[in-house]
DNA sequence: CAAATATCCTTAGCCTTCTAAGTAAGTCGG
DNA sequence: CCGACTTACTTAGAAGGCTAAGGATATTTG
């Protein structure tokens, strides 16, 4: 039972409007939050944490790839991969295994029991956006989506060249045609 | 100087587009990350954390506030802005103060150091957002803003209802007409 | 007025993520 | 073959956020 009123974070929505500089950082921020809360309380009605949701959605995809692999394809630094993989190779999700002759690298594969989550799991997120999507238009969806992929590729050729790495950052797009499985094995 | 390429980052959110569910949901994630970096970058190098800039960026709007209206301005939960407060009291940035009559409220202001940050990191801010959305044409910005904040109504109307709380919740459009100045004062 | 209730601040502890730094294992130029 | 990278995983520790729960103080209500 929430003690405190949702007006309190409409307000402040409000009061954000009127701040002339980095509205749209924060509400974009708010919206994650949001998102991620939506989704968290659903998960864990499941027992299922929301930072093991982030791998798992991955490794339905298709698992056996190398933890670092992984830690690509969710966007997060190897140390956050390897806490997540090591709490859910306790919970019975996945298994970590070594292939002969490579004593380096750690292969995550799905338990059966990692795979049976997935029925219960992805509906779950499907819930989430449908709600978070009512009463907007599919128009205004593709723009957006459009609209923050143009601005993640803006900030990742920021970061880049901010960390002294000249090389030229290619869009999305150009990158997009240069792929074709589901499992990218990086070079 | 960074060791791996964000070329990952960029096969990431490839990889992404192709998954069927909640693939909005991570953009906006890796949009509000990618943000969060970048002004995170620049608030260091004035040794500033990013989770005071929240508070900061609210005080110079007009100090004075109690602890839990800035928590709700800033849209965290108390504990939150408790030890982001007790940190930059220690810094010397703010001084939490009470008003005789009332044991209870403790009510921030901040100090001239405080102050007098503002000109150093507002600019850093607006550096932020204009490189984010270079690029992007002003219609839409405006619609996605408006599309963002439609997401954080219904997501927060939902959070409302699952947390068996039953009063209406007020669009944001209906509570902007109801508020004048820029601390409101929570009733 | 007194008791019940609500509100505000605080404490404690967890989750997710990061950076920095360490270790072990492959790879490559000489 | 060997030393110098480079890569992959691991460890340690900190930041930022949350929930749960506690104490103190106001406020409301019987």
């Amino acid at each position: 039972m929430t003690k405190r009123s949702n007006l309190a974070q409409v307000i402040q929505h409000h009061w954000r409007e009127s701040v002339p500089d980095d509205r749209l950082a924060h509400l974009i921020k708010d919206a994650s939050r949001g998102l991620g809360r939506a989704l968290q309380m659903r998960l864990a009605e499941h027992g299922v944490s929301f930072g093991h949701w982030t791998f798992l959605r991955i490794l339905w995809n298709g698992d056996g790839m190398a933890q670092r692999a992984l830690s690509d394809m969710a966007g997060v630094m190897e140390p956050t991969t390897f806490s997540a993989v090591k709490a859910m190779e306790k919970l019975g999700y996945v298994e970590r295994r070594q292939k002969p002759g490579d004593r380096k690298q750690v292969f995550i594969h799905l338990t059966p029991l990692g795979h049976s989550l997935k029925d219960k799991l992805v509906p779950l997120a499907e819930e989430v956006n449908a709600i978070a999507i009512e009463g907007l238009e599919e128009r205004e969806i593709v723009a957006m989506r459009r609209a923050l992929l143009a601005m993640i590729d803006n900030l990742a050729r920021d970061e880049a060249q901010a960390a002294g790495d000249n090389r030229r950052i290619p869009s999305t797009r150009e990158v997009a045609g240069r792929l074709s499985s589901a499992q990218p094995s990086r070079k």
